[in-house]
Formats: C-alpha cells, sequence, structure tokens
RNA sequence: GGCAUCAUAGCUCAGUCGGUAGAGCAGAGGACUGAAAAUCCUUGUGUCGCUGGUUCAAUUCCCGCUGGUGCCA
C-alpha cells in the first residue's frame, strides 16, 4: 500500500505520518525538494531525529546544499526505493506536488547534460517568439522566463498526458485559511526561536551560495538580512508571508493535480483526525480486497504489497 | 485654547480644475514534466469621516462637527 500525505505547509503531515507509519507498520519517504538537503532543519520543519519512533525515513537529508538536485534525480530515488520496499507499506510525505506526482505518475525525463544556456540575453518577447517557432501549440506565457528557457532547451517537447502508474491513495490534510496562515505565521516565529538565524548564518559565515539557499524560504530572507538589505523584523515579515502564498499555491496544485481525499485537521484533538484518516484507509483497503478496483489490487492488503501497475 | 494640516478599498496612498473613483501591498482564483519553498497568469464598489449649504449634479467648493498629526500658547 502507498499513502501520500499532503497538504499546504504547517497543517501536521510529518505527524500525521508518524502515527499513521505505526499503525500501519510503514516507511515513510520524503516528498519535499528542500527536506532532501542535510542542515537545512529549522528552516524547513523538518522532522528531528527523537520524533521518528524508529520508523525508517528516507530521502531525508541525502544531499548538501551544493549539489544539484531536481524532480529527475527525485524521481529515480523515489522509485528505487518503492521498488525496494514493494512488500512493505510507503508513505510519502511532503508538500512538494511536482516531486509527488513524478514519483507516481507516469511523468518521463531523459538524461540531460549540463547544456551552456544561451537565451540569458534574450528578452522575453523573443524568448516567446523562439518558443512558439518550435512548437505553435505551446502555451507558456510570455513572462514565463524559466519555463521558456527550459522548453527552448528541451529536446523532447510532446509529453502525454500523465497517469499514475502506482495504486496510491492521497490524503490531503486542510483547516480554515485563517487558521492555516495562523499557524503558519506563529510557526515562523517558533523557527526563530529555535535557533533559525543560527542555522543560516553557519551557511553565510561559509559563504556558501547555493541555488537551493537563495530559493529557499527562510534562507533568501535571512541572507538579505546578513547582507544588510533588510532589517530583520522585514524578513521575518518576508518569511510569514512567502510561506502563506506557498501555502496557497499548494493548494492549487493538490487541488487541481491529484485526486486528494481532504480531511479537516482538528488541532485541538488530533487523535480525532488519525482516526478519520484510518477509518478512510481501512475502508478503501477492504473494498479494494472485496471488489477489486483494479485487477491487479485483488490481493491488495494493508501491510501488504501493492504492485505498481505495468506501463 | 489658537493656527495649520489630514480624514478615499483590509493596509499605504493617488485622484477627481464639481459629473459617485484607482495603484501597490494584503486577500482570492488559476497554470505548471528538470530552479517547484521556484516561475508565471487572472482578479479592485468602496455610505471617498459625519452633518448642513451652494449647484441640474459634491467624494471634489463652503460652514460646522468628530477624530488624528504638527506648530504656537
Amino acid at each position: 500500500m502507498i499513502l501520500a500525505i499532503v497538504g499546504p505547509t504547517g497543517v501536521g503531515k510529518t505527524k500525521l505520518s508518524i502515527e499513521l507509519a505505526k499503525k500501519y507498520n510503514a516507511i515513510i519517504i520524503n516528498s519535499d525538494a528542500m527536506q532532501v538537503y542535510q542542515k537545512m532543519n529549522i528552516g524547513t520543519a523538518k522532522i528531528k531525529e527523537n520524533e521518528k519512533e524508529g520508523i525508517p525515513h528516507y530521502l531525508f537529508d541525502i544531499k548538501d546544499v551544493t549539489d544539484n538536485y531536481t524532480v529527475y534525480d527525485y524521481q529515480k530515488d523515489a522509485r528505487n526505493l518503492i521498488e525496494k520496499y514493494k512488500d512493505r507499506n510507503i508513505i510519502f510525505v511532503g508538500g512538494t506536488g511536482l516531486y509527488l506526482k513524478a514519483a507516481l505518475y507516469s511523468y518521463e525525463f531523459n538524461e540531460e547534460e549540463n547544456k551552456v544556456n544561451h537565451y540569458d540575453e534574450l528578452t522575453n518577447d523573443i524568448l516567446y517568439e523562439l518558443a512558439l517557432k518550435k512548437d505553435a501549440n505551446m502555451t507558456i506565457h510570455k513572462n514565463n522566463r524559466q519555463r521558456l528557457i527550459r522548453f527552448l532547451n528541451k529536446e523532447n517537447i510532446n509529453v502525454p498526458a500523465s497517469k499514475p502508474i502506482y495504486d496510491a491513495l492521497y490524503i490531503g490534510l486542510t483547516c480554515e485559511r485563517s487558521m492555516l496562515y495562523e499557524r503558519i505565521n506563529n510557526r515562523v516565529d517558533e523557527m526563530f526561536r529555535e535557533g533559525l538565524i543560527d542555522e543560516v548564518k553557519s551557511f553565510y559565515d561559509k559563504k556558501i551560495n547555493s541555488r537551493i539557499l537563495a530559493t529557499a524560504i527562510g534562507y533568501k530572507e535571512l541572507y538579505d538580512y546578513f547582507d544588510g538589505k533588510i532589517t530583520l523584523e522585514e524578513s521575518k515579515e518576508l518569511i510569514k508571508k512567502k510561506s502563506r502564498h506557498y501555502a496557497k499555491r499548494q493548494y492549487t496544485w493538490f487541488k487541481n493535480q491529484m485526486n486528494v481525499t481532504w480531511f479537516d485537521v482538528d488541532f485541538d484533538n488530533f487523535d480525532n483526525t488519525i482516526k478519520e484518516v484510518e477509518k478512510y484507509i481501512n475502508e478503501k483497503a477492504k473494498k479494494v480486497i472485496k471488489f477489486g478496483i483494479n485487477s491487479h489490487d485483488e490481493n491488495v492488503v494493508i501491510g501488504r504489497l501493492k504492485k505498481p501497475i505495468k506501463k
């Protein structure tokens, strides 16, 4: 059985993952693009060693912040683990929708060399024209430089619509928006109390300027503070704001890209939430055994193997 | 207390030489197969502080009131 716990940042995905892993004797695989990096702990709200409760965690802390790790690498790593632990229950936890989808859907990537980018100097208009010349049906917006350049560098333009290639239950945690934003704000304050400044400073003092540190929320803002571009208070507010925006984008992704079953989190009594989710999982699993949603599913049992669908 | 000045979208403000208003941010919605905590798109009606006056017409001019700010006492 594969479970994927999704939802915006700060709803309690990590907590739920531990409870479900205990219940179903599962392993946990990270699907958060930032938590794969070592030493980015406080700022990414990564699970602490003593919180893991002995459950095997994979794809956490596997890369250095200067490494170049992308969806392509993640897909390989995640699928290797799925194969390796195909007789175990697996729980994916993390907020990076693209990574999850790349692992569990028919996304296809090819090996790519590090190319010289000869598009940096061109204006958006020209990039847009070139892209249209390459494919008149391409739909990338003119202002989206990042995507246009990627598109122009890509050899294989025609990507078929993706389909799920593993059966997985997508469990989404949600709560009222204002409550979520309040939680996010509080969590940022908590990160500062736990020593986020020191964590980022240790990268800054070593003069590490990686792409990851320049994109991760909480890190780039503090770099700007250390550089004297903004005040500490400004950086803190920015981190909160960016996190809220990020949470909103996560909703958009999970609502529209995957078939997620959503659960309202009961923060006062998280056990209620756990029970609800377990109930759902058990029903779903029973149903699969009884009726066989798909032919390859007939022997699905909680705690037993679910084979990947053949391509 | 006197004089000046301000009062417009959740916030900061612009504007209407009198014909009921618009930006940024916040907020909301969306796209997304190699930076994804990234990148990008769409979305702005609010008794224009309150009361009265002038006017065909006032948020815009005038009187007063209330509140804020500054200076002088």
